[in-house]
DNA sequence: GTCTATACATGGATAGAC
DNA sequence: GTCTATCCATGTATAGAC
């Protein structure tokens, strides 16, 4: 219980940056280990099984959106300059993600196809995404069916610019299209 | 050389589905044998690797897509109406993609990833698409980097909804967001 | 709590009989 | 050309010393 050092956190961050560059199939414990700097061995001390490590780390970045979303709430009252501002933010891991693709939507994709339990987890990646999203357009007066349509054309557009951005290796491709979103948001007259 | 059995053809039209199904990584040789009524060790005479008969399914895949724009091409002579045929016979996959995602673009993500010999021949199931799709836009009238552009565009939404449609397990978000492309290209002004 | 050694299962690939 | 048996590498997971 009373735990001095750090290592689940860092196997967790290792989990993040390693599943994320190589898929959930793609990368072995060992990959995790080494990259948290701790001994294949002891992984079994803190995560049970491989899924469950995955699990930790499909909640550590479930946390991370949801800090990002609360970060945007906290600072702008605006909704649509909430929703422009969360279109900039994704905006600026162009470059990763003309390496290795959204950190959300490639997870959800993999583990959607064949592992049943994580791929609940997964998608509510892009489910809290969308319902943040929806949130704003509701803000701005949309009713609430209407916003959750909005929410998923702006989510589609995304998602699928950074998944032509990973498949042509070209963050250009992001930037131009993210700021036609950015654009189009600013513009959008909502009847 | 004088084959007499089509157990080659068999074990691409296996590979077809399974890898459609479960991704690169998830299938193994065997699931593909069985599912082609092929001996595992049999599958070796007619594929040096794994990584061979991977390839073999993805030229499969992107005859398939030459093929489809071929048909478009010989029955429709409008460009625009040939787009608007080109949305509705994909959004014709929806239980499917509701199901398995995108046949090309869950490919061209998960090898995108790591695998970098097939991640290019992959990522070529999207870039014919896009081609040809900025090919009628040229025919519309377009200047060649703009047409490229609106390619882009237009299969980034295509492919964004496919993700959400496949995450949030949902034909319907397919159905609407495609009818929507296809009236949005239908009105489309392009100066 | 930590780490080494290892058990055990899976899966790609090959040998060799037919 | 076909198929069985098997080799061997990899990877998850556990045993047990410290």
């Amino acid at each position: 219980m009373a735990r001095r050092s750090d290592k689940r956190e860092r196997l967790i961050a290792a989990g993040c940056e390693v599943l994320y560059e190589q898929g959930l199939r793609g990368t072995s414990l060992a990959d995790i280990a080494e990259r948290a700097g701790v001994p294949l061995g002891n992984v079994y001390y803190y995560f049970k099984t491989k899924e469950d490590l995955a699990r930790a780390v499909i909640a550590q970045r479930r946390l991370n959106i949801e800090a990002r979303s609360a970060d945007i709430e906290a600072t702008i009252a605006d909704p649509r300059e909430r929703l422009r501002e969360f279109i900039r933010r994704a905006g600026e891991a162009r470059t990763q993600v003309a390496t290795y693709g959204c950190p959300y939507g490639t997870i959800a994709q993999e583990l959607g196809k064949t592992e049943g339990v994580l791929a609940t987890e997964a998608g509510d990646l892009l489910r809290v995404q969308r319902d943040w999203v929806a949130a704003q357009y509701e803000a701005l007066g949309l009713p609430c069916d209407e916003a959750k349509i909005r929410a998923i054309e702006l989510l589609a557009a995304m998602q699928g610019t950074s998944l032509l951005t990973h498949t042509f290796c070209d963050a250009s491709i992001m930037k131009r299209e993210f700021e036609r979103l950015d654009r189009r948001i600013a513009a959008q007259s909502l009847q």
